[in-house]
DNA sequence: ATGAAAGCGCTAACAG
DNA sequence: CTGTTAGCGCTTTCAT
């Protein structure tokens, strides 16, 4: 570290000619409270002030065990949707004085592991995680510890556990439904990783529209197995020779999606009119595509500033040893944002 | 936190029958250098294992002064460029043993100046930052502190720092020769956030390629003032607007493009047909806009992971007192991706 | 109204 | 081959 930041509250307390207790106790904004004189309080502020003296949060970490820090894993932050989620984790967070520590898990439960390790090692005051998804058995220790945690965008059934999450049966079902509505009969669905929250939650909205509009399943139109771009190329190619070609598609990720795209302008296919499409999550480039995609907005927004705000309750219980605080199950709508990748056949 | 981990190296000494001395040195790998016994050192490798004892990293920050920390700060996380970036320099970091704290200043340098002192209260061993990047002098006591730090993306020519940035004025130049090599000749440039030198070069590369190709240089066909989506709109809508219409639109940013991309469509127009386009960054979506895009493509991945390495090289001098490291000025080649949106005029 | 001293969990001299 | 002890920078109890 560098030498010359050698600035230690000890060396106020020396400049100023006090005990470093006072220094500490004014430096906290506890002056009043242990009747510190407004003369001292002054000098002390004024000469931190001048020797350009920033608090050691670290010591104060160790000394306090609370360290004001979060602690932030991400499958990917590079995918938009979720950049957007971090951004509003690290917004709000450092607005209430808290540093967010970013683990990107590259969709590996592994890796995943390891940054739950890593970040306890490091002392958070809590953790958001977006989980990989398909287990959870590493994640349930964080529990019993009663380390505050809130899970964001996949969620686990068997797991007492607060999370904000998107309704993405609803989204599903309401933008299979919109293709249905529009005459559409064979319709594919592209999905995302196997044996997630997101993705079983988006297929069975996909199957139930089906159902209700009294359409028969045909599991071999349900392709794919990761949320990323290539998958939704190969689905999409393997899909548009199939005889009959389906008439839409509906896609379980906005990467999936653009893999998609590539696949069928590859084959020469224009979409809406060979093929019709609609993809989960809105993107600012969405209106400019060149079909304009019609999509399953999630409030992204919403989903980090609610998430931390669930994180800094659960923290603030631990700190006050309070009762836990209940677990909260959030569930945001999604919105049907209708542009133009689907056609209405005739009937 | 959680009483129920309040595992310490203590304990798990007691618990062996050793000193926490021996634990130490076990748990650090310096068995050898201590010749410490095969049977001692098994013990309490397994006993570390079965008690889940995870080192208390705060206590080791403060203790060894080096924390294994880094910090990043970035103008938007939820900008996929530096969501790239930011994701390079994680993975890199992390396979180094460095956690990375994130901080979004919001494209405000007041925001900047106090993350700045956060980080280093938090005693990371180096800082990646992307500067907002109108002034630097908020950045150069940073440097008089010898604190390892790089830059990226912008630049301050004042300063005598490591940076890692694109070659924005070739990349500029290129595009620009490219529009006129096709016979445009009325070129507006959108342009981003004034006195940024990423903003700086761009612009020159404009005017250089104009007056090398001995074309007049108007300059109220210079317009915009942030990199933001919405300045491309108002950019574009104006420029739309003159008469004569400018035959083409350079466009300095991702976002700037989306916007202006917006303006076109609304006023009916299209591109290259009523007005061609070429625009910095190229994105995962490029190939799929309503025009595919030309793009100065830049090499965010390498951005990342080269700042990471010269960050790491820095650290480890400063943690040896070694002469300090050279600095580094690294200039990556930016390529011109070509696709649509560009219409070759008639002479 | 202020200070002395202990201790957070860890590592590194120094000692044997 | 292992342990004792001091101390990183801070906050807080207890004392005055």
């Amino acid at each position: 570290m560098a030498q010359s930041n050698a600035e230690t509250i000890q060396s106020v307390a020396d400049k100023v000619g006090v005990s470093t207790t006072t220094v500490s106790r004014v430096l906290n904004g506890k002056a009043e409270t242990y009747r510190i004189s407004k003369r001292t309080e002054e000098r002390v502020l004024q000469t931190a002030t001048e020797m350009g003296y920033i608090p050691n949060q670290v010591a104060r970490g160790l000394r306090n065990k609370r360290t004001n820090t979060i602690g932030l894993i991400i499958p990917d932050i590079s995918n938009p949707f979720f950049s957007t989620i971090a951004r509003n984790i690290e917004i709000n967070a450092r607005k209430a004085g808290c540093s967010t520590i970013l683990s990107d898990s590259q969709e590996d439960t592994q890796l995943e592991k390891e940054s739950l390790r890593l970040l306890q090692g490091r002392k958070v005051d809590g953790l958001i995680i977006c989980p990989v998804g398909e287990i959870s058995a590493h994640i349930e220790p964080v529990l019993h510890k009663n380390i505050p945690l809130v899970i964001i965008d996949r969620y686990f059934p068997e797991l007492d556990c607060t999370y904000v999450i998107s309704d993405n049966y609803k989204g599903a079902f309401d933008a299979v439904s919109y293709l249905i509505e529009n005459n559409h009969r064979t319709i594919a669905c592209i999905q995302g990783r196997a044996r997630t929250s997101v993705n079983h939650e988006r297929v069975q909205g996909y199957r139930d529209a089906l159902k209700k509009h009294g359409l028969p399943l045909d599991e071999s139109l349900i392709i794919g197995e990761s949320f990323g771009k290539k998958n939704g190329y190969i689905g999409a190619k393997i899909l548009l020779n199939r005889t009959p070609r389906p008439t839409a598609i509906f896609s379980t990720s906005n990467l999936i999606s653009l893999g998609a795209m590539g696949a069928i302008l590859e084959e020469g296919l224009s979409i809406p009119d060979d093929i019709s499409m609609i993809s989960f999550d809105d993107q600012p480039y969405s209106d400019y595509l060149i079909t304009p995609m019609t999509t399953i907005a999630q409030q992204t927004d919403e989903i980090g500033h609610i998430a931390f705000k669930l994180l800094e309750t659960q923290i603030n219980h631990e700190m006050n040893q309070d009762m836990k605080p209940r677990i909260e199950r959030i569930v945001l709508p999604t919105k049907l944002v209708i542009r133009k990748s689907v056609k209405t056949l005739k009937k």
